[in-house]
DNA sequence: CTTGACGCTGACACTGATGTCAGGTCCTAC
DNA sequence: GTAGGACCTGACATCAGTGTCAGCGTCAAG
């Protein structure tokens, strides 16, 4: 498939796409006029180097890791680095505390939310007023 | 406290102290020669400050944000608008759909890291030679 | 009063993925 | 062969929080 239709089905921009390539994230073959063509299994990858940037990675670490994945693009299927590991952990780790940080603020939120929708529910009453405890 | 203390008990920066505050998503006294003074609810307010950043709440969300909650400042605790708390129940959908996009990101990252100890703990063998699954 | 650590404002730089535009090429349908 | 949509490269802009520096003022200890 050409860009647009890898764009349309993964909901990335062509830009973007062609902004992994220059990271070396995804690659294509090219026809005779120089348009890129893409595989199959491109949209599993470009979904799967969305959910690591949305984890906070960067295109370099996601360059390095891709080729140590089963089934990255049907190439070697490298084995990390030392080094590659010790980041990688770190990276782990971070996302790991995160998620507890999305936990927690996502608790703030729907305290806010559930706060205000209760009041929706009674609208007449002590909303602005906070004379004592409701109940 | 000033500025430096409630710096090194957050580990925030100065400077983003002092954005913070320019954002209005903090506030502070000021000694008669002009320097910021907290209360001791500044350290918790940081924290919470940073939980929401990381979860990817823009400032101008948590300046609004705040003033709901309770405890905030100490302040009269205010009710989220209507169009307030739509914006949270995005942001709290979004924050949902990222918790999922970091777990999945998580187990990538737990398969290498794992193939490649996996390969630690016997150093001598078919690290580099595909020739068969092991076991 | 002096010294040195600490704080102030304002300005500019950076990061890194993405948006957007210009000017040109390719490809398919007619 | 031509019209028009899809694609190409390259360049510049954006966002938003943070780093960093300059030049100056504050404050507590001696």
């Amino acid at each position: 498939m050409r860009i647009g239709e890898l764009s349309r089905r993964t909901g990335v921009s062509e830009r973007s796409l062609r902004y992994y390539e220059q990271q070396h994230l995804l690659s294509s073959e090219r026809t005779a006029g120089g348009q890129r063509e893409y595989a199959e299994r491109a949209v599993d990858r470009v979904v799967l180097i969305q959910e690591l940037f949305a984890a906070g990675l960067h295109s370099k670490t996601i360059a390095k890791l891709l080729p140590c994945m089963r089934d990255s693009d049907g190439g070697p299927n490298e084995m990390a680095t030392d080094s590659l590991v010790v980041e990688l952990v770190d990276e782990r780790d971070r996302i790991g505390r995160l998620i507890a940080d999305l936990e927690r603020s996502r608790e703030v939120l729907d305290e806010v939310i559930g706060k205000a929708e209760e009041v929706r529910e009674r609208p007449l009453a002590q909303a602005s007023a906070p004379t004592g405890a409701p109940g």
